[in-house]
RNA sequence: AUAUCCAUAGCUCAGCUGGUUAGAGCGUCCGUCUGAUAAGCGGAAGGUCAAUGGUUCAAGUCCAUUUGGAUAUACCA
């Protein structure tokens, strides 16, 4: 029976736990950084440096966060931490959207009636909700290790912000840029008021179907003048409007002679229509292609006026290829007839009643005036046929009754003007990744001007003031004004008090001989809020302009990064930030799009809630966020696999320093062993590339590299071997001690190089260290990369070693397995190298034995016999080691002595 | 429909300016240890590089087309 040496060994000795319990460790690590107040002690500690600010972009505060908001927030904390611990001085200010649309409809699905309130009051509702949401998602963010001023963030509804955001309004009204124009928008006569796209249901309705003929009154030379264009239309009380005819530039036009008369339309539906119109007799008689037939001029069917052919790329090879052109009723015609400067015209009002300018349909709905043209298209035979469809239709969702497209006044930013600076700016700044200046340049080439009015209440009202004539009043110093009334009373007094009482005192103006103003009562597009925040925020907390970081997810080109550059480009000509980086969205592990009806949405909080923080955090550190990324509760049951082999090694070390005092053991690099050395130009190599990483936003960089190191070199090979060393000699032997170093020098090094990615564990690993420099490990710095003696020769001498020991570690394998050995010190080793790996060899300065933890190692200058391992440039004989186990350290030696001891280990011993 | 982007082992990613048998980690399987033990160590298996066509002596890498997917914008008269 051997005897029990286990008490004289130097076991490792920790109380870090092998589990990390993440769930229910990493509030209490949270709650010391609340306590300690670290986000204001990491600034104080980089109080003297340059700014690096990453400028928030704002979620809309609605709903519990999402794992696209937790991607976006845990990459922007990457940067944040790592920018701290890197030499600036970096605050983090969260902010939130909360003006608009979704907030209104939550609080309606939520009972709120509307109608029943005053403006102000339903606005007070809306900020009470939008604050309670706020406050949900802050804890979440929180909960993600978010670090930043959560006691402060900046909310879109604070009176500071609404004022800037007014201020931003007057410069760009005294730039000219602020216009009033039209627009055609939802428009539901059933609740008299515009609607948003997202107010929309699309629900079946019968329609009439018509096709209407246009008599040719000028044929421009491609035609003769006695055709006529037929178009169809399933809205005939929209033909009133027509004030043209769409053909498709490229689409090829015939003229079809019938029994009854000359058509264009379409060549390729001559022979449908032919059917649907029961035509006989017909003949094409010729071909034109569209573009040729631009300028043709048409009547209209009952008015005395023109309706001009014009081309159109919206025009498709369906129903008759000529397409009705009414630019007050339709997106499309409202774009193809302001390229063409046909004016618009809509005669109905607010409720879908014609109005006088319709002339013959004055006061008739939209349904009873489709009758009612019908009836007038038959008689003046410009009706070839009339029957009903059933189609998909939008409605408004809340009365269910159908909607029209309707042109309305609204108030534009123009671009235009911009434009140029805009595209100037877009090249200047850098892109991550970097299609990013394509993608946001092509937007803004073919942008138009901006729409920024909204007919609801819940934003930012438009300043705008009208005289007793109606006409606006643009003035720069009255919106200043108001803006400085927002800073003190919040915007609600818009809605509250008397134009007069807004307006500055004694102010007068021409078109108001008895002083009286109305207010303009629409507000603005969410959009503008958000887009003022380089105002609002970064200029208004006397941060520096333009931020040197937007991070946002790529939906944000025509979003945020869009919005902010138009603004920033009017308030200043220069782009609001320096860098924007850009990521993907998260998709389900099947790379499909999450959404409830899928089921396969991931909870961000569950994983917390399950996994822990950090391993979310890790999840978003190892994939390419520049694209769209997968996430499933496979992937991060391998992410979790990979943290406790991070963890596992952290403990390792901190359980192997339990006796290293840092000031008194360490060792210098000089007098370090040359293995040790090469660890730590390893870890210094580690260090280079993963500094390089951080800097470059390439955190999958990051963790790989740190992931390969620990597991693929510092687990499997030094931490290995040198527990041989480490529980075997003397607590302060030279030996044990060089390894301590660079054991010590590896866990500050790794723990400090991941804290920005899973700062929990980092945290909770520094708090486990002796000899802390700071309170926090978050309160130090990356580490630097050193400048070590002979760092190449070194390196380049024992990567050729490594391709060695894996040529021993196979031959050792071989062995296991014929059952030579079991584990390797049962095996004695001797090598037949070639003449370069015995010249390598030679002039390792390290104990092979020791490193290739085996009990017996011999290098031979002859022939490999027969049972040796054949590799390139070595061969391998393992045999058992014969000779006897010393009953301390294991390893087989020729002899022990009485108390069935090595000589190492009775030396030690003594 | 348009703009931009993505597509390499089961999973996450490398693969630079085109050049020998396409790499790594994780997972899997097998083995080993039992003094990091709900750990550690070792080995092995795994890929017609989305498809098709082209340029080239040579293509995962360049070009074109297609398919699938993502985001945004537009459209359904």
């Amino acid at each position: 029976m051997a005897k029990d040496y286990k008490d004289t060994l130097l076991m490792m000795k920790t109380n870090f736990e092998m589990r990390g319990n993440l769930p229910q460790k990493e509030p209490l690590v949270q709650q010391k950084w609340n306590e300690m107040d670290l986000y204001h002690q990491i600034l104080k500690r980089n109080e003297h440096k340059p700014y690096y600010v990453l400028h928030d972009g704002p979620p809309y505060a609605n709903g519990n966060i999402h794992i696209g908001h937790a991607l976006n927030k845990i990459l922007k904390d990457f940067v944040v931490r790592y920018k701290n611990m890197s030499g600036f001085k970096v605050p983090y200010i969260p902010g939130w959207d909360t003006h608009g649309l979704p907030i209104e409809t939550a609080l309606t699905k939520a009972g709120v009636n509307r109608k029943e309130l005053t403006p102000s009051e339903f606005r007070r509702k809306c900020e009470e909700y939008a604050l309670q949401q706020v406050e949900n998602q802050k804890m979440q963010f929180k909960r993600l290790g978010v670090i930043g001023d959560w006691e402060n963030p900046y909310i879109t509804l604070q009176h500071d912000y609404e004022a800037w955001q007014i201020k931003v309004f007057a410069k760009m009204v005294s730039r000219g840029l602020i216009y009033k124009g039209v627009k055609p928008v939802y428009w539901s006569w059933s609740s008299e008021s515009a609607l948003a796209e997202a107010e929309i249901e699309y629900m079946d309705k019968k329609s009439p179907s018509i096709y209407v003929t246009f008599d040719v009154i000028d044929p421009k030379n491609v035609l003769n003048g006695d055709e006529k264009f037929i178009i169809w239309t399933t809205t005939p009380w929209t033909i009133p409007a027509n004030l043209a005819i769409s053909v498709h530039p490229k689409l090829e036009y015939a003229v079809v002679q019938t029994s009854v008369a000359k058509y264009v339309v379409a060549h390729e539906l001559v022979e449908k229509l032919a059917k649907e119109l029961n035509w006989e007799n017909v003949s094409v008689t010729k071909v034109i292609k569209g573009q040729d037939l631009e300028f043709v001029k048409c009547k209209h069917p009952f008015y005395d006026r023109e309706s001009v052919v014009i081309l159109g790329e919206h025009v498709t090879a369906e129903a008759t290829g000529c397409v009705h052109t009414a630019p007050g009723h339709g997106e499309d015609d409202f774009i193809v007839g302001k390229k063409y400067n046909l004016g618009v015209l809509c005669p109905v009002d607010e409720q879908g009643k014609l109005t006088k300018e319709s002339v013959y349909f004055e006061g008739l709905h939209v349904d009873d005036a489709n009758k009612a043209v019908c009836k007038m298209l038959e008689e003046k035979g410009a009706l070839l046929k009339l029957t009903f469809i059933t189609h998909s239709y939008p409605h408004d969702w809340r009365t269910k009754k159908p909607i029209i497209f309707r042109v309305t006044p609204q108030w534009f930013a123009s671009i235009d003007a911009l434009k140029d600076t805009m595209m100037k700016e877009v090249k200047s700044v850098n892109w991550l990744p970097n299609w990013g200046d394509t993608r946001l340049g092509n937007m803004i080439k073919d942008r138009n001007d901006w729409c920024i009015s909204r007919q609801r209440v819940w934003g930012i009202p438009i300043p705008v003031f009208y005289a007793e004539n109606d006409e606006e009043i643009l003035d720069e110093k009255v919106i200043n004004h108001i803006a400085e009334l927002f800073a003190e009373h919040g915007s609600n007094i818009w809605f509250e008090w008397e134009a007069k009482d807004l307006l500055p005192v004694g102010f007068t103006h021409p078109s108001s001989p008895n002083n009286k103003f109305r207010k303009e009562t629409d507000i603005m597009d969410v959009w503008f809020d958000s887009g003022s925040s380089h105002h609002s925020v970064l200029v208004n907390r006397g941060l520096p302009y333009p931020a040197d970081l937007y991070l946002e997810g790529s939906d944000q080109y025509r979003g945020w990064f869009n919005s902010s550059l138009s603004t920033g480009v009017a308030m200043t000509d220069h782009a609001p930030y320096k860098n924007v980086v850009s990521h993907g969205f998260v998709l389900d592990g099947e790379g499909r799009k999450m959404s409830k009806s899928l089921g396969n949405v991931i909870d961000p909080l569950k994983i917390i809630n399950t996994s822990g923080a950090d391993i979310l955090r890790l999840w978003v550190a190892s994939v390419d966020y520049q694209s769209d990324v997968r996430i499933s509760d496979d992937l991060m049951k391998q992410l979790s696999e990979s943290y406790r082999k991070i963890r596992n090694t952290f403990r390792f070390l901190l359980g192997n320093l339990f006796d290293f005092d840092v000031t008194k053991d360490t060792v210098k690099y000089e007098d370090l062993g040359e293995v040790d050395k090469y660890v730590l130009i390893k870890l210094n190599e580690v260090t280079k590339e993963v500094l390089n990483a951080y800097e470059h936003f390439a955190f999958d960089i990051v963790y790989r590299t740190i992931n390969n190191y620990i597991s693929q070199f510092l687990s499997s090979f030094y931490l290995d071997f040198t527990k041989d060393i480490l529980y075997i000699e003397k607590a302060d032997s030279r030996a044990r001690r060089n390894i301590q170093t660079v054991f010590y020098e590896n866990l500050m090094r790794l723990a400090k190089l991941l804290s920005p990615l899973i700062p929990h564990t980092t945290d909770e690993v520094y708090s486990h260290c002796n000899n802390q420099e700071a309170a926090s490990i978050h309160l130090t710095d990356m580490p630097k990369v050193e400048n070590y003696a002979n760092e190449a020769e070194i390196l380049t001498k024992y990567e050729k070693f490594m391709t060695l020991r894996n040529d021993v570690l196979k031959a050792l394998e071989e062995a296991r397995n014929a059952k030579v050995i079991g584990k390797s010190f049962n095996a004695k080793l001797t090598l037949y190298p070639n003449k370069a790996t015995k010249e390598l060899i030679n002039t390792l300065n390290a104990n092979l034995q020791q490193i290739f933890i085996v009990s017996q190692f011999e290098v031979k200058n002859e022939v490999a016999p027969e049972n040796a391992y054949q590799f390139d440039n070595v061969a391998v004989l393992v045999e058992n080691a014969n000779g006897h186990t010393c009953a301390r350290c294991w390893q087989v030696v020729e002899t022990l002595n009485e108390d069935e001891l090595c000589t190492r280990c009775d030396r030690v011993l003594k």
